[in-house]
DNA sequence: AACCAGGAGAGAG
DNA sequence: CTCTCTCATGGT
């Protein structure tokens, strides 16, 4: 057993895919508009809704709780889920507004913050560690289905189906979650996205994988 | 033409 | 607590 699997994992597709410069996006709100819009959501077609939004400068708190749900979910209508995503931007642009925006909610502490966020409707862990990752620059690792997967693969986690919290546990025991380590979270999510859409998405063998001869099913 | 995507909420058991 | 269902569009 490896002492340090997931260190492991970082370096090697570091190596293999370089930098990934994530989360796309100019702002912090557009982040967070991003990750509610790309729940269960090819990206692709998130980066149509985006545009729509910017089409009509929609991409503020304000603007999104002064445009009509009609309109939104005309705009977000190629993300899906269109009618629920639309209250969620607006749930989420009010919380902000009342909250004074990102410079006030920036002091909160991480977990005090992550627990705010859950508490939000339409705002669940991953979406939540996302945006406290990529929008406020907070150590929270984001776990998706390409990361449970991944380590079910290379046998750092038992089952494919782990729960979100004991993954998310198992990078954050092994990298801490300090103000050092956030560039290495986002970077590493990126890489897990990046690599899991060419070689994990469809095969479970990974016959042509980069990371082929750390896999537990190469052995 | 089923199947899935950078999930989450609500309800049942 | 763990399933299961629903939400919806666009690309293989």
């Amino acid at each position: 057993m490896k002492e340090k699997p997931v260190v492991e994992v970082f370096q090697k597709l570091f190596s293999v895919y370089g930098e990934q410069h994530w989360w796309p996006a100019k702002t912090p709100f557009e982040v967070c508009v991003g990750a509610i819009l790309t729940q269960n959501t090819a990206w692709k077609n998130v980066e149509k809704a985006i545009e729509n939004l910017q089409k009509r400068n929609l991409l503020s708190p304000s603007k999104i709780l002064s445009t009509p749900s009609e309109i939104l979910e005309i705009c977000i209508k190629p993300a899906g889920f269109y009618v629920q995503k639309s209250l969620y931007l607006k749930t989420f642009s009010s919380f902000l507004t009342k909250r004074g925006g990102f410079e006030q909610l920036k002091k909160i502490e991480t977990g005090a913050l992550r627990r705010e966020l859950l508490s939000i409707k339409g705002i669940g862990r991953e979406t939540a560690d996302s945006i406290l990752l990529y929008a406020f620059d907070k150590p929270s690792f984001v776990v998706d289905a390409y990361t449970k997967r991944l380590f079910f693969r290379l046998g750092i986690s038992k089952r494919e189906k782990e729960k979100y919290e004991p993954v998310k546990s198992l990078v954050e025991m092994e990298i801490p979650p300090r103000t050092e380590n956030v560039k290495v979270y986002k970077e590493l999510h990126a890489l897990i996205v990046e690599h899991g859409k060419n070689y994990c998405r469809k095969s479970p063998l990974c016959q042509e994988c980069p990371l082929k001869m750390m896999c537990s099913y190469d052995r």
